[in-house]
RNA sequence: GCCGGGGUGGCGGAAUGGUAGACGCACUGGACUUAAAAUCCAGUGGGAGGUUUCUCCCGUACCGGUUCGAGUCCGGUCCUCGGUACCA
């Protein structure tokens, strides 16, 4: 009979759900294990193969710790705030709210339909004001740590989105990561966090996770530590003096000039009455141009001087000051002292504008006076450099800095790209700032026990310029919680990041009302042990949450340093070459395969594709494949009905009782049994399932030769194996066994009988020259003489080998046996 | 530009420095069938010859190296995918 995917789908997944399978004790401890995938955006286009990708895997590896006895907690939920809502309802009329609902239900149905081990009990969303209650106290907490403060900043503005976006999201090209739109630049006052309070933290904490190394490089280069110097340079005429961050103070001799940011405050207060025409000019100029736009490499360099000169702290030297865009007011100081000889950039921006260029660091065997081609930027010997003369380039470093020291000029500096995590968004679907603004007390954070901030319904979601709240007056208006006087409410909304930067606690009890989530609970099964998601979030998300994680800690909610102990990243699943999104119109959408095959098959053609952590070009061409085996696979079962009940098997069985048949089949059986926990481990579904396949094809040649004790040793362990992989089948096929209980209730796992896997005899190739000629047979660990024997009475190799003077033999025992001729 | 993956049959992909191409798709032949589909069995990297049981040559992007032996290690080149963007 054909497999029943429909009914066999539905009834184990009513039979799961009936006996609670996956609800998990949170008190059991001893085999703890949270296994946690990064929670849904609940859009209009639904689950679609990149989603099921994600989770089908990841629940397979959770369903083998399953079986091997661990208690598994594996929760889903919904990241439910977000930009995407509020567009739809601009475009549409609906009601974020009413679409994300909406949207929830549908994505729960499609999640269940997947089969994973999800404990429903522990569903949160992250827009619902028993979960953004908790967003707005972490946020007075790190405002009452000082952590949490407002500055005007120079930010991406989204004229589609009308919205702030941070850095890091906007893409390579200008345009913004949600809409395509190209950013513009604009100056708002926003809130940030000081997430570089932790910049040394986050990067010497990379050492001690389990991450994919390029992930924790990414984050490295993210947070962009680098050791220099700040060194104090004056201003000729002036009392003011402004400080450069160079990681080169060794080249401070070659100084000729220096640059500062076009934004920098400092250039109003420098510039000569005779440059401020062009100078102001030049800031409008660069003013339209994105930081990307500014700061690319192809970009020819532009600049203007400002009429003033810099006085250099190491030999007095009066050197101009220019503006230019290659120097950006957001990093470092903002000011930058050039030395052309040995800056690549500096080196362009002089050959341009006609500055000097000075050497004084000189390359091993070149003459002082040749001249310089390109910026030379690696060690050398100092020269034109007063005392420090002489000296390798790299002690000068230190030399350099320790006279700036000793003149109260400079000092040791270490410095981070690093930038402090915006969080304001002018945007409606959110969690509101819970933030007052009192004319007489100013600026206060609502007190604790008026939380939540909750957001109106009754909102103007068109997009003019402003937030979106700020048009309800209810809202807005309010008392100030110190004078009682009038007040009005902060009008933004937070970063969604905010949102997922914590979930991974509330899941542990997502009702829990006294306090952000249960910090008994959250000691005892965080960090998160597993954790699957895609490399996009590297940086963003992934460095949030590793943040607030430590802050967590820091007000003793939590006892760990890092959020995630595990990480593992999910292939891209690409369509035509191009990632699926419903803008580009190439999502592939699952459910007319689970209609055509079942649940099961789809998740382990998935698995089946190719590498987990590469991913790779849709195509459906051999999903029949897994279908077939899924169809052999059955009506092997079926050929073993209550087998179990007719004649239960033994722990183990002598192969030297075994007819051929037997031996092959009890041989393979646990050779797969052997390597497959193995594979599903670490993440290579794809050999996995290979196993299996190879099982079956050796089970259909040799099954009806077993003895029926046999067959039921195998069908057992093959059930078992299925389990990750294909559980409902697995289920299925364990029941048709003749078992009392659910495999997933009573968890079971085998361990390979190590009889069955040694051999008696083994294949070796024979090489002659490092060429296969023949291959021979013969015992396990035979000693060389022995199977010189056997080599040399072979016909092939003697064709190689006669009339040739043997110059060496290479016996690699039960492998090879290579012989050189000459 | 820099950093990090990756390049293996017609296709997806396997291979602790030791018989390259597991497993699957597609294709070919056979069985079953009135026929087709489905299923089952067999074959299947390319080429040359013997053509039944065989033998040889070439072959893991390209060039070179280390080694008895390289898809795997080393040096260089090309292509491709991701990350990043003058970071002083």
């Amino acid at each position: 009979m054909k497999y029943p995917f429909k009914e066999v789908e539905e009834k184990w997944q009513k039979n799961w759900e009936d006996s609670k399978v996956y609800k998990t004790d949170l008190s059991d401890l001893a085999k703890k294990l949270y296994c946690l995938v990064m929670f849904i955006y609940p859009s209009g286009a639904k689950l679609h193969c990149g989603h099921w990708y994600n989770y089908g895997p990841t629940d397979s590896w959770a369903r083998l710790k399953k079986l091997q006895g661990y208690n598994v907690f594996e929760p889903m939920g919904y990241d439910a705030f977000g930009l995407p809502a509020e567009n739809y309802a601009i475009k549409t009329g609906v009601h974020p709210q009413d679409s994300t609902f909406k949207n929830i239900e549908d994505i729960r149905e499609q999640l269940k339909t997947m089969g994973c081990m999800y404990d429903w009990d522990a569903e949160l969303m992250t827009c619902v004001p028993e979960y953004y209650k908790w967003n707005q106290w972490l946020f007075i907490q790190l405002y009452n740590k000082g952590l949490a403060y407002r500055k005007k900043a120079p930010v991406n503005w989204c004229p589609s989105c009308q919205t702030v976006l941070a850095n890091e999201q906007v893409e390579n090209d200008g345009s913004c990561e949600r809409c395509g739109a190209m950013v513009e630049q604009k100056n708002l006052t926003q809130w940030f966090y000081k997430i570089t309070n932790y910049a040394e933290e986050l990067l010497e904490g990379l050492n001690k996770i389990d991450w994919p190394e390029k992930t924790k490089l990414m984050q490295t280069n993210w947070i962009g530590k680098s050791t220099g110097s700040e060194v104090v340079f004056g201003i000729e005429g002036s009392n003011e003096t402004f400080t450069v961050f160079t990681t080169r103070p060794d080249t401070l001799f070659g100084v000729t000039y220096a640059v500062i940011a076009p934004e920098n405050e400092l250039v109003d207060r420098i510039t000569k009455p005779e440059f401020k025409k062009a100078v102001e000019e030049y800031r409008n100029s660069v003013k339209s141009l994105s930081e990307i736009e500014r700061t690319s490499t192809v970009k020819e360099k532009t600049g203007v001087p400002t009429g003033a000169f810099a006085i250099n702290p190491v030999n007095g030297e009066k050197v101009p000051i220019w503006i230019a865009d290659y120097v950006l007011a957001s990093y470092g100081t903002g000011c930058v002292m050039a030395v052309p000889a040995h800056d690549e950039r500096d080196f362009a921006f002089a050959k341009k504008f006609n500055l000097p260029i000075r050497k004084v660091i000189l390359k091993d065997g070149t003459g002082e006076n040749d001249e310089l081609l390109e910026a030379f930027t690696e060690v050398g010997t100092m020269i034109n450099s007063e005392q420090f003369n002489g000296l390798p380039s790299d002690t000068g470093i230190e030399k350099v800095t320790d006279f700036l020291e000793s003149k109260n000029q400079g000092k040791k500096k270490i410095n981070y790209r690093l930038r402090d995590w915006l969080i304001s968004r002018q945007r409606y679907w959110g969690t509101p700032i819970p933030i007052v603004y009192c004319e007489k007390c100013g600026e206060l954070p609502v007190p604790e026990n008026q939380l939540p901030v909750e957001l109106p319904y009754d909102v103007d979601f068109k997009p003019d310029g402003g937030s979106p709240l700020a048009g309800n007056k209810d809202f807005v208006n309010t008392v100030c919680p110190k004078c009682g006087g009038h007040a009005t409410r902060d009008v933004d909304t937070m970063d969604t990041f905010m949102d997922s930067s914590w979930y991974y606690l509330r899941y542990l009890n997502p009702r829990f009302s006294e306090g952000i989530f249960d910090t008994k609970l959250g000691n005892e099964w965080t960090p998160v042990d597993m954790y699957v998601g895609g490399a996009e979030h590297a940086t963003m998300h992934l460095l949030y949450a590793r943040f607030l994680h430590k802050f967590l800690r820091d007000i003793n909610l939590v006892n760990s340093d890092e959020p995630f102990t595990k990480l593992i990243h999910q292939g891209t699943i690409t369509n035509q070459g191009a990632k699926m999104s419903k803008s580009r119109g190439n999502v592939v959408n699952p459910d007319g395969f689970i209609k055509e095959y079942g649940t099961d098959v789809f998740r382990m053609y998935l698995m089946f594709m190719g590498p987990y952590e590469l991913g790779g070009d849709w195509s459906d061409k051999g999903i029949v494949g897994v279908d077939r085996f899924v169809q052999r696979t059955y009506s092997l079962f079926e050929g073993a009905k209550d087998i179990l009940k007719l004649s239960a098997p033994a722990a183990k069985y002598a192969v030297s009782e075994m007819n051929d048949a037997e031996k092959s089949v009890y041989r393979k059986v646990n050779q797969t049994v052997a390597k497959f926990a193995g594979e599903v481990e670490n993440f290579r579904f794809n050999t996995a399932v290979a196993f299996l396949m190879e099982l079956v094809n050796e089970l259909s040649k040799n099954i009806s030769g077993c003895r029926k004790e046999i067959a039921a040793y195998v069908f057992e362990r093959f059930a078992v194996m299925l389990g990750p992989l294909a559980p409902h089948l697995a289920e299925e096929c364990w029941n048709i066994l003749g078992n009392e209980t659910m495999l997933f209730e009573k968890p079971v796992w085998f361990e390979a009988d190590p009889d069955a896997l040694t051999v008696d005899e083994v294949t070796i190739a024979v090489q002659v020259n490092g060429k296969l000629r023949a291959t021979v047979v013969v015992p396990v660990n035979s000693a060389q003489n022995d199977v010189k024997n056997a080599v040399f009475s072979d016909k092939k190799v003697l064709v190689h080998t006669e009339g040739k003077q043997i110059v060496k033999e290479i016996y690699v025992p039960n492998k090879i046996y290579n012989i050189v001729v000459k």
